[in-house]
DNA sequence: TTTATTTATTGACTGAAGTCAATGACGTTC
DNA sequence: GAACGTCATTGACTTCAGTCAATAAATAAA
């Protein structure tokens, strides 16, 4: 729980009163491998904090799979779109692999927003957070053939190219398994 | 400047005082069609309110213009990526028309806040559309072919096909001009 | 170890956007 | 009204990801 705390730190520093408050509402669980945290349909009604393991962000389209997001140890996620308009969700979220977590209900969540002014500033700088992460996932698809999203993805995160099957790396990179092992190719 | 109060109404309510407190840090400008608001380079040091006008963001790639937004009356716009980061801003905003609008300071919003939670709630809020807004433009990257982006735009937004030259929306949609004519014709 | 099953690679072909270049439509200015 | 600049359209060709299908490699199951 100590390293839910250092995350949280990062953003803005707890009072010890502050940090009870916050931990109280944490509620640990495990995932075994290919487990759903969320399934499309459903309300996300819950954040969570990875303690160890990993996770992707899917849809089905004309009955495709086409992959979103990664997640891994240390990361904090949520299906933002469905938590924060509590809105049925796209997405299905699904461990990659048996992974630990403490999660947080979006009703405690927005207690804290309400009772400490700290947290609220929190949530302020969370969504800026994400707001940037998005901006950034944007770009590289705006600005970069798929050749280059592969590439940069090698750059930054070759971590996750050990952990993930190559077919949810092509999804995410927006072109089929065929193209990536193609481009893979030309390297 | 009424017209300021409501758009912030629609996220947090205001007391008086805390609405003088806001009006107090705001500035009228008026911008010349073409007139730039930012510059790529430059760190993005205000946010604008637009009571009447026209705005659109582009970065320049390989000597092409690439235009990412739109921007009219009544909207609230910054480059947040520079704004939130105080980093160099890979943009250009440029009026595409006589616009007047109310500015902000980085330095303002800041103090106001530290000064007051409601108003930390309003940045809060405000960075959360911030993020759905986002998360909505690149699904449609991710899930449509420009055809359907294209459509999808006249649906939403036709309004934006009458204020803005047709190479500028070929831009936004991510096509050439070429392209985007012939998707016309196509429908 | 052998057999299944899933995942990755390769090849031949299709389709849609990009590129280059020419023409047409429109508005502005002299 | 003629000449210019800007923007939109059209045509011929290229490029690159998608598709379909076959095979190979890697994992999991028996």
């Amino acid at each position: 729980m100590q390293e839910v705390r250092t995350f949280v730190e990062k953003f803005v520093k707890t009072s010890d009163e502050e940090w009870a408050a916050f931990r109280n509402k944490l509620q640990f669980k495990e995932f075994d491998k290919d487990e759903l945290f969320l399934k499309e349909g459903e309300v996300c009604k819950h954040a969570l904090f990875i303690t160890e393991g990993a996770f992707r962000f899917y849809k089905i389209v004309d009955g495709n799979e086409l992959v979103t997001a990664f997640f891994f140890t240390g990361d904090y996620l949520s299906d933002y779109q469905s938590f924060l308009t509590q809105s049925p969700s796209n997405y299905y979220v699904q461990a990659l692999r048996s992974s630990k977590v403490y999660l947080i209900s979006k009703k405690d969540l927005t207690e804290l927003y309400n009772n400490y002014p700290n947290f609220e500033k929190l949530g302020r700088l969370f969504a800026e957070r994400l707001f940037l992460t998005m901006n950034r996932r944007l770009d590289t698809f705006l600005y970069e053939t798929p050749e280059g999203r592969y590439a940069e993805l090698v750059n930054r995160n070759s971590k996750l190219l050990q952990e993930v099957p190559q077919y949810m790396i092509a999804s995410y990179l927006g072109v089929k398994p065929e193209t990536l092992s193609r481009i893979r190719k030309r390297i």
